[in-house]
This record gives structure tokens, C-alpha cells and sequence, in this order.
DNA sequence: AGGCTCGGCCAC
DNA sequence: AAACGTGGCCGAGCCT
């Protein structure tokens, strides 16, 4: 047995590092001891991809506030299966989902049977505080939050191993995890300190989460997470051989355009200096900066200079700029390969699936988010990279999301009687919304005025719910700056209550927490210099508190089984496609609801054999 | 070489 | 008075 010790707090922990069958007494009478106790867990493994080939777990370990117990996984399996299959026990992690996957994932504890009895401190700090670091809330992380809750002086566990990584294996950050000696000290060391981390964290969180009424919101969260880790474990089929046609489609058009620009002195279309210099020297002048004042080369900017719109059709306002035109097509084609389509290949697991990474309570808003592949931001324009993930077997993909969601809530909240109207007549909203503004004017105007009216009020009800402003709106649409402002002027005036109930927001916030309490309980801090935001963080908030609800309300159901990924307002899923309609509508159903009054309306669609199906693809 | 920020771009 | 929200992730370029 090696037994190493750590001041955690003021209390020296011991960290116990069993090595022989004798050993594991010491850790069977530690369970014996907190058997009325929630038990920290922590596991560490061979790198990040659960799904990767040659994924492993390498060690397990199990704490309280008091010490840890590192247990080798090549030695002691069988004792860590008995240990986590006990059905009364109840465990906490910190950021649960990827232990949860990861033992499920190498035969050590199935994810149905352990999910249901693990807590998560990851969740419980978001609740008392959504904020990352950088955005002067305590981070999400286990170091930053134990050295909040815990320790001030709390040791980072990762910093110091990477240094070994590099410095003893020749390795770095992703590859030192596998190589790095079993029975390092500090390795050791720092698994077994995680789980005293955890375990005091769920102290104090646990605490404060009672204390502010935020049990109830809590409980709710790990079941949410629950379904979306299980989604997550389910991954999506891909089309192997289609996506390997794309990816070579789409080097083949980068390198086209690649030519086309270095023939003009581009050698590189990634660098913004580079390009910036070629269209100066061809003449092309503009002044659209980026944050830090240089001039912008993005997708804006090189678009108008190639004569295309946003749908990339051409404009014939001007020539186009051919090496304006070959950047951003050679960009987009880049982009596309390596994030989307080249990533469905590297990410697949033996039987071609992909398994993205599902935060379900990430942004400050608790917006959801997914990465590994980044699947909730496919280009949508384009069913191409879409195409590429396919239904299992004998299975229909269909999609339910929620309509003007956002526009629902605002109209709820704000009680603005016109707003109220709006989403209650079933017309499409920026219709209502033009022909309100218009008034008596509206009868006399062709259909083309009709829709230019339609496309600005949609521009300004977008820009109202992220708290826009005219110059915004201008500078999204093209249009002047005063045109901008006669549209929001105007959108303020037919729906004042939503102007009264950003004010009334932030009037609560100045004299109260900076903050806004969501209907759903949560509590969001503002930024003192961003309190126009606090609208756009109770809309966004409570539109994936809905969706939430919907995910537990469809796992009640039965029907979470055929979920595959959220979507912010939409739910991606397949069923065997005999009934793949009747089992779209029945979800529809189940996400449909009232919120305070306001009808909160879903389309179903399926889609067919492949997700870009939904996005014109043939079948 | 790895880590970091920035600019850029994809989604809702 | 005005105020454009939430993410993931890529390559370039700079720093250590």
C-alpha cells in the first residue's frame, strides 16, 4: 500500500493507493464507514475520446471530505464493478457525464444502472453561479471552484502533471494521460486529491444550493442531464463513404479557389494580412473594422466585394472581385471539411458513430451546448454536411421545434397586448408585426413592399430580443442608419410593454443583486456594463428551460429512447419509419404546453433516411 | 512545440 | 442615449 497525504483545508488527507489484494481492506471498511454517505468518484483515463479507439480507464478513485482511495483498474476491475454496482450507494462527480461514459463505455459499471445515483457538483455550481472566470463569476471548473468553496491555496490538479508530461514522457497535454507511469507519485497524488475536492465541494454547494431554494432546480438539472448524457452514449450513424466523398469534393473546390487567389499574390487565405493587402492593391476600398480596429476581411466584407448576397447569389450591384470572391469560397470549403466533415470521420467509433460532447446546463443563459463534433451549428443553408449522419437501421430521422419560441416568452413576460395578439392570431409574426406598423398604409403597398416590410421587421425583432439597437440593425441589414431607426422607433410604439419590460428588468437589477430570476428560478448575474442584456438572458433562459422540460417530460413518456440531439428549440430523434409520423407528432405533443398563458406551438417533420433530408437532400 | 489570443465563421 | 444575446472551433501569429 502506498499511503501519501495532503493538506486540504488545514487537514492533512491521506491518499491510499492499494497495491495488493490484502490492501483493499482498508478501502472495504472505508465504504463501510460512509455507506450512509454520498461517495465522490473520479476516474482517470487514457485521453479525452470516450469513443476513441484504445480508449481506457486506468484508474478509479473513491473519496470523502476526509481521504481517497486511488484504485488501479488492471488490478482491482472486478472490486470496482462490485463496488459501483452496490444499488443503494450514491456517488457525486464533478462534471458526471464523462465518468458515467467512461466506466459504461469499458464494462465497469452500465450507465443505467449508475446514472441515477450520481450527483453532480459541476451542476450545482452553475447554479449558484453560471459564470466562467474570464466573466468574473467562480469558473466551472474543479480547481477554480474548490479554490472558492474548499482551499484558497487548492492545487491545480492538472498544471503540475502536464509540466511531468513534458518534461518526463516527452508528452503533452492529450497524449501524457496514457503514458504517464501508473504509480507516479504525482499522478497519484493528484486523482486522489479530485475527489476530496469533490466530495467538500458538494458540501458547501450542497449548502448554498438548500439555503437559496435552488433544490428543486437542482434535481431537475441531473435528470436533464441524465437524458442528454444518454443521447450522448446513443452517438449518431455516419455515412462513411458519402462523408469521404465530401471531404475530397470539398478539398478539391478549396484548392481550386486556393489557386485562384494565389494567383493574385495570395499565398495563404487564412491570413487576414495577406488578404488585406491584396484588395488594397487592387483598388478595393472599405471600413469595416474588427474589434480591435483593424480593417475586417470577413464573410461581410469579401462577400460584397464578390457581388454576392448572404444566399450567395450574385448581387450585380458591381464586378465582382475574383480574389474577394476565391478567399471566401476557399474558406468556407476549408471550414466546412475540417470542422464538419473530415471531424464526423476522425470522431466515428468502431461501429461509425459519433458521440458529441452534450453540455446540458453550459451557457450563462443554461443554453446547452455540443461539441465534438460542434453538431447544433451545421451549415443549414446547405444539406451537404448534413447528409453525412444518417438514421440507424430500418429508422426515420424527424425534427420537432418549438416556433417563435423566443417571441412567445417575451410576449408572456412583457404581457405587451399587441405582442400577446401577435403570437395569439397563428399569423406569422413579422407579417402582424409589419402590418401593425404600417397601419392603414399596409392595404396600399405591393406584395414585393410588402415582403422588404416583412424581412426589416424580422431583422428588428431579432435584434430586440438580443437587446439591439438601430446601429445594430443597420449595420446586420445594410440598410441606413436612419431607416434603422424609424423601424425600431416604430417597433417600440406598437409594442411598448416589451421597451417597459427590459426597463423594469434592469431597474430590479440596479437596486437589488445585478441579476434577473428567471421564471424557472434561476438566478442570472448581468454585467454592470451590459445590463441591456438582462431581456435577452430571461427569453433565452427560458426558452431551453422549456425545451429542458420537454426532454424530462418525453422521458417520462417513454419516448427518450429515440432522442438524438437538442437543438436549442429543436429535437432531433428517429423511430422506425412505419411510424415515424405518428411518432413525430406524439412528441410534438408532449413539447407543447402553456406558459403563463401563452400557447407554446411545435412543427413536427420527418425527414427521412438522412439528416440532410430536412435541408433538401434526396433520399 | 505548446499555449494563448485574435479574427473569423458555423448555429439558434 | 444607446446598447446585438449564447455557444464551438479553426488557423494565424505571437509568446514562453
Amino acid at each position: 500500500m502506498i499511503r501519501l497525504t495532503h493538506r486540504v483545508a488545514g487537514d492533512e488527507v491521506p491518499i491510499f493507493y492499494p497495491e495488493t489484494d490484502a490492501d483493499l481492506s482498508g478501502f472495504r471498511d472505508f465504504l463501510d464507514r460512509n455507506a450512509g454517505q454520498v461517495v465522490a468518484f473520479d476516474t482517470e483515463t487514457t485521453g479525452l475520446h470516450i469513443y476513441g479507439a484504445a480508449f481506457g480507464v486506468r484508474l478509479a478513485q473513491f473519496g470523502s471530505c476526509e481521504e481517497a482511495w486511488v484504485i488501479r483498474v488492471d488490478r482491482f476491475a472486478a472490486t470496482i464493478r462490485e463496488t459501483l454496482a452496490h444499488p443503494g450507494r450514491q456517488w457525486v462527480a464533478h462534471n458526471a457525464p464523462y465518468d458515467l461514459l467512461a466506466v459504461d463505455r469499458v464494462g465497469l459499471a452500465p450507465f443505467a444502472e449508475l446514472g441515477p445515483r450520481m450527483f453532480d457538483t459541476y451542476i450545482l455550481a452553475h447554479l449558484a453561479d453560471p459564470r466562467m472566470e474570464s466573466e468574473g463569476g467562480t469558473g466551472l471548473g474543479l480547481k477554480p471552484l474548490s479554490a472558492v468553496y474548499v482551499d484558497p491555496e487548492a492545487e491545480d490538479t492538472a498544471k503540475g502533471l502536464y509540466a511531468v508530461f513534458r518534461s518526463e514522457y516527452k508528452a503533452t497535454k492529450e497524449t501524457g494521460w496514457a503514458l504517464i507511469d501508473i504509480d507516479h507519485p504525482l499522478y497519484i497524488r493528484y486523482a486522489g486529491l479530485d475527489v476530496i475536492y469533490t466530495a467538500r465541494l458538494l458540501r458547501e454547494l450542497g449548502i448554498l444550493i438548500k439555503g437559496n431554494g435552488l433544490s428543486k432546480l437542482a434535481h431537475f438539472e441531473h435528470r436533464v442531464q441524465l437524458i442528454t448524457t444518454s443521447m450522448q452514449r446513443r452517438g449518431m450513424r455516419v455515412d462513411v463513404d458519402y462523408t469521404r466523398q465530401l471531404v475530397a469534393e470539398l478539398a478539391a473546390e478549396e484548392q481550386q479557389y486556393k489557386a485562384v487567389a494565389a494567383r493574385f499574390g495570395v499565398e495563404n487565405v487564412n491570413s487576414t494580412r495577406q488578404v488585406t493587402a491584396a484588395l488594397q492593391g487592387m483598388g478595393e476600398q472599405w471600413s469595416t473594422k474588427t474589434a480591435t480596429g483593424n480593417l475586417s476581411v470577413g464573410k461581410d466584407v469579401l462577400l460584397g466585394m464578390a457581388d454576392l448576397d448572404h444566399q450567395w447569389t450574385r448581387n450585380n450591384r458591381r464586378d465582382p472581385n475574383l480574389v474577394a470572391d476565391a478567399v471566401v469560397r476557399a474558406k468556407r470549403a476549408s471550414k466546412w471539411s475540417t470542422s464538419y466533415a473530415q471531424a464526423f470521420l476522425d470522431r466515428r467509433d468502431d461501429d461509425d458513430r459519433i458521440h458529441p460532447s452534450i453540455k446540458s446546463l453550459a451557457a450563462r443563459t443554461a443554453r446547452m451546448s455540443v461539441s465534438d463534433p460542434p453538431l447544433q451549428q451545421l451549415p443549414s443553408g446547405d444539406w451537404k454536411i448534413r447528409r453525412g449522419i444518417i438514421a440507424d437501421e430500418g429508422m426515420t430521422i424527424w425534427s420537432v421545434d418549438y416556433s417563435q419560441v423566443e417571441m412567445k416568452v417575451i410576449a408572456a413576460l412583457s404581457g405587451d397586448p399587441n405582442m400577446l395578439r401577435a403570437v395569439a392570431s397563428g399569423e406569422d409574426l413579422h407579417t402582424f408585426t409589419a402590418k401593425l406598423v404600417m397601419g392603414p398604409r399596409w392595404a396600399t403597398m405591393t406584395d414585393t413592399e410588402k415582403a422588404k416590410a416583412r424581412k426589416l421587421f424580422k431583422g428588428v425583432g431579432f435584434g430586440k430580443v438580443y437587446g439591439g439597437g438601430a446601429a445594430g440593425l443597420a449595420r446586420q441589414t445594410g440598410i441606413t442608419y436612419e431607416e434603422a431607426k424609424a423601424a425600431t422607433d416604430a417597433y417600440d410604439a406598437a409594442f411598448p410593454g416589451i421597451k417597459a419590460y427590459g426597463r423594469r428588468l434592469q431597474r430590479q437589477a440596479q437596486f437589488g443583486k445585478f441579476e434577473v430570476v428567471t421564471p424557472f428560478g434561476r438566478h442570472l448575474p448581468l454585467d454592470r456594463d451590459r445590463m441591456y442584456a438582462a431581456t435577452n438572458y430571461v427569453v433565452q433562459s427560458t426558452a431551453r428551460d422549456l425545451l429542458a422540460k420537454a426532454l424530462v417530460d418525453l422521458d417520462n413518456q417513454g419516448l427518450s429512447d429515440h432522442l438524438l440531439l437538442p437543438v436549442h428549440d429543436e429535437i432531433l430523434g428517429q423511430a422506425p419509419v412505419a411510424d415515424a409520423n405518428e411518432f413525430a407528432h406524439e412528441v410534438r405533443r408532449v413539447m407543447e404546453s402553456t406558459f403563463q398563458g401563452v400557447a407554446i406551438t411545435a412543427d413536427a417533420e420527418v425527414y427521412g433516411s438522412n439528416w440532410g433530408m430536412g435541408y433538401g437532400a434526396a433520399a
